[in-house]
DNA sequence: CTGAAAGCGCTTACAG
DNA sequence: CTGAAAGCGCTTACAG
């Protein structure tokens, strides 16, 4: 009953054995995919019960070529902001019987290649990306010619033809900065994070409008990371104290 | 050259064609397991290149045994207590060629079993489990007849001959109280994490020994969840402020 | 409705 | 050193 090769898990083979079936039998049950007469059915479902049989997701992904399996880059893993967005996915996705692989690439352009790779070999059947920066051509080459499914989630590379989900960063930068306009304040520092990643640009590109639009010039912006801490040095080191800072970061 | 059973990736027979030899040799060169005249290995290292090639790890798992995949199950993925954990285990793992499935399952018993059931078809080559509460039998019997390697992190369940890594939380308890003690605090109010799991037990063992080692009396033990929005509410119900509130939580 | 057979893409004894 | 063949555990045409 146990084996080596297959962490311990009985295999189709015994179950058909053990119901007197053939293994496509126990396959069809298994999967509802074709009628099957009540007696087999029944000592077919008795057979796995009884040995605790789970099918072996590898094989079946290796004869359907679906994995069932989902990837995930984001820059940082112990950061909450990204695992939020993991999970809307990993509720919604769990339910079709979807399994995650989650990965962290610390804000590395190179580690992003090499996770792209992994995920690849790995036979994901689809890739969620936050990316790490303004632009990977290496990921970019790859994921072309690999044809796999993927979608960029907060942070995407505009060079490349793939669907994007986030928010308007730039239409909400520029709300928040007509409002503070709006309501008096006329000198402001802008705090930015990673200065190539699309999300900051396009936060960027908000206040910016925001302030030109209103005649403001006395403005100043601050580049950091998306952090609190870089929020907190950035702010340490202004020499005058503006009306407001905006805070373009995470 | 593109296949749509596999995400557009070459196979090894592509490149064994390209380079004009067998698959076998293909094989010899990619895993340096035999070793392969010059001349045939730069023709195949040529057409790899060249192809684009990456070998289709799904296969490779099911040949070999071995998936390259490493599972985690944890109460929650966007608490950042537990992902830093992850992150330990991933920095090291990472390098070994390793890639991981994380999953979080809400603190939901029942959640936990589906987890399992869905790593081990995953074919997971081992499991590391900070786990829900204080039991779960079902788990127990699959993991158990599974054969599945797996070290619990943080919190086990006790009645399982499984590895298991976490702090001395009953001695760290018992220090932080003896502390308080010795600087003159003699009335304690006890925050407890669900009092079930391991850790929160641990803990208020700790934590009840040194009152008692104290001969002091006057301590009341409040049961909520590992977070902070937990240890404000219990406070908040105080009816009279002790010396010192010790904190059992995450 | 059922079973025997082919095949997914690899690795690895086996024979030469 | 190299290739042809078996086999990992499934699914799915194919024949009956």
């Amino acid at each position: 009953m146990k084996n080596k090769r297959t962490n311990g898990l009985v295999n189709i083979k015994s179950v058909a054995q053990h119901a007197g079936v053939s293994i496509s039998t126990v396959s069809r049950v298994m999967n509802n995919t074709q009628s099957v007469i009540e007696e087999l059915r029944t000592r077919v479902k008795n057979a796995i019960e009884k040995l605790g049989y789970h099918p072996n997701q590898v094989a079946r992904s290796l004869r359907t070529g679906s994995t069932k399996l989902i990837g995930f880059i984001i820059p940082d893993i112990t950061n909450p902001a990204f695992l939020l967005m993991v999970k809307g996915a990993e509720d919604f996705l769990k339910r079709k019987g979807y399994a995650f692989i989650v990965c962290g690439m610390d804000h590395s352009t190179r580690e992003e290649t090499k996770l792209l790779r992994a995920l690849l070999s790995q036979s994901v059947e689809g890739l969620i990306v936050t990316c790490s920066g303004g632009q990977n051509s290496d990921f970019t080459q790859i994921a072309e010619s690999s044809s796999i499914r993927m979608v960029f989630m907060d942070r995407r590379y505009e060079n490349m033809n793939i669907p994007y989900v986030g928010v308007d960063n730039a239409d909400g930068l520029q709300k928040i900065t007509d409002y503070l306009i709006k309501n008096g304040h006329r000198s402001f520092v802008y705090l930015s994070g990673e200065r190539n990643t699309s999300s900051a640009k396009e936060r960027l590109r908000g206040f910016i409008k925001s302030v030109k639009e209103h005649g403001i010039e006395d403005f100043q912006v601050m580049y950091g990371k998306f952090t609190f801490e870089s929020g907190y040095e950035l702010t340490r080191k202004l020499k005058k104290i503006p009306d407001a800072i905006v805070g373009g970061l995470e």
